[in-house]
DNA sequence: CCTTGACCTTGACGCGACGTCAACGTCTGT
DNA sequence: ACAGACGTTGACGTCGCGTCAAGGTCAAGG
């Protein structure tokens, strides 16, 4: 046989043969005065063998040592690490699978769609498109979510629940529009600091004492947190950015009863 | 930040950042005066989209194709062809994980048993070890059974069936016996006519047409099948090669009827 | 001031199982 | 004699990074 006429009964093509012989898991037969390889029924046994090891997934190195090792306990042991790894790959398939069917059931989809299940329910409560600011929200979440533990995952999306509510939303919309309206304002335009008060004012408590312990009470007391918070700062347009700025004061000056003196 | 607090902070290598760079999937930032890549949120919201993504399974060069074309149709497009690619290697691994099932079960197990459970039911039948003969068998069984299509696996495994029964089997230990017994026989020793005559007795009638058509009446005329036969004899000693050749001979002389003159 | 160690830079090879040229020789049929 | 189908070796491409190599930069401590 000839290296093609071999390839063809067995099912491979001739460079799978070649490289093979170039792992050393077919022995090189003899050749023909012309240098052609000449096979015989021999090698398509050894070939097939190699196919069959190959087609269950076996990797091309441990079937050389299999078959080199000449008994079958090797061989089970081999199978059975072989087993357990497939089971992982199915697993992991399986979960990328389900998250995929999550996803696609979402009729509003973009890259920022992608995240856990616990935050994909907060995010359904931001507002469809049309703001900037929503938008902008939007990647933050998406960014916490992937940056964050599970465990942290869970913490954040419990301070967020509270904002999901209806009126909630319905105020949430509201603000966001006026924060879109601050995209090209003065820093001391007067509805900043109008702004930042109704936002202090409905602003769940335990949000608002997160927040504190992430700044701190100076700059240098920063958290990791609270670089989060000078970093968006940095994305935002000086109006908004002041909204942030005065927000905090306020919070800072009256950490539980800012409420009452807003009435 | 810096490039090793970006990485830190989405969870991936610095390397993992730079190739992104590399392929386009990050834009480079501006450089620090030190030559230090600068980083600002804006990045790690985008290195975590590609990262979200990725873990879904998309291919990098598709994920810069969807975060590039910057609308959920594509996205919904890509991420239902990645679904039916992952359903495929769900598919293909569940295969797979169920041969590997099949071929724990086995108590004698090596390289060989590695076939389609067609074959291996026939496989079983042959004597566990001590035959060189039965060996040889086995390796030629297996194959066949690679090299054969679905439908020749059936056909073929159809003509066996009769060797499988209990009677078949004794028989079928003492041939093997008797032609290891062959291995270092001149070719005219006087056992190679006896055992021709034996074999030819008890071969089922289908397999005795099927190996007449497969070499024809001249050699001129041998179909691939009879090719096979012809390769086998050299894989043989020559005196089994011959009481292979002379039974060829009685069927091609009594296609039918030998048995009769047997008895 | 010098060192140490932790960061940063670019560039390049390695992995796994082949596919796919390239550049060439050999055989077969007309 | 020539085309076309075979064979030969050698080398690069795939994919998503890991892992050196060979440096430059920076902050802290002796």
């Amino acid at each position: 046989m000839k290296i093609g006429e071999l390839a063809a009964l067995v099912g491979v093509s001739t460079r799978t043969v070649r490289h093979y012989h170039h792992l050393g898991l077919l022995p090189e037969p003899p050749r023909l005065s012309n240098g052609y390889r000449e096979y015989r029924l021999r090698d398509a046994v050894i070939l097939a063998r190699v196919r069959r090891l190959a087609e269950l997934g076996l990797a091309l190195d441990e079937i050389r040592d299999v078959l080199a090792d000449d008994q079958g306990k090797e061989l089970r042991e081999v199978l059975l690490e072989l087993d357990a790894d497939l089971a992982a790959q199915q697993e992991a398939i399986r979960l990328r699978r389900e998250r995929l069917a999550t996803l696609l059931t979402e009729d509003d989809l973009h890259p920022d769609s992608a995240v856990s299940p616990t935050m994909a329910s907060v995010l359904r409560g931001l507002p469809a498109g049309g703001s900037k600011f929503a938008e902008f929200d939007r990647e933050m979440l998406a960014l916490v979510d992937t940056t964050a533990g599970p465990g942290d995952r869970e913490a954040f999306a419990e301070l967020l629940r509270p904002l999901t509510t209806p009126e909630a939303l319905a105020r949430g919309e509201a603000i966001y529009a006026r924060l879109d309206e601050l995209a090209e304002a003065a820093p001391d335009d007067p509805r900043v600091t109008e702004l930042a008060a109704e936002i202090a004012d409905h602003l769940p408590e335990e949000m608002k004492t997160m927040m504190l312990a992430s700044v701190g009470d100076h700059p240098a007391e920063a958290t990791e947190n609270g670089r989060w918070l000078a970093e968006m700062s940095l994305s935002l347009a000086p109006a908004q950015a002041e909204v942030f700025h005065v927000l905090m004061t306020m919070l800072r000056a009256k950490p539980a009863d800012h409420a009452k003196e807003d009435e």
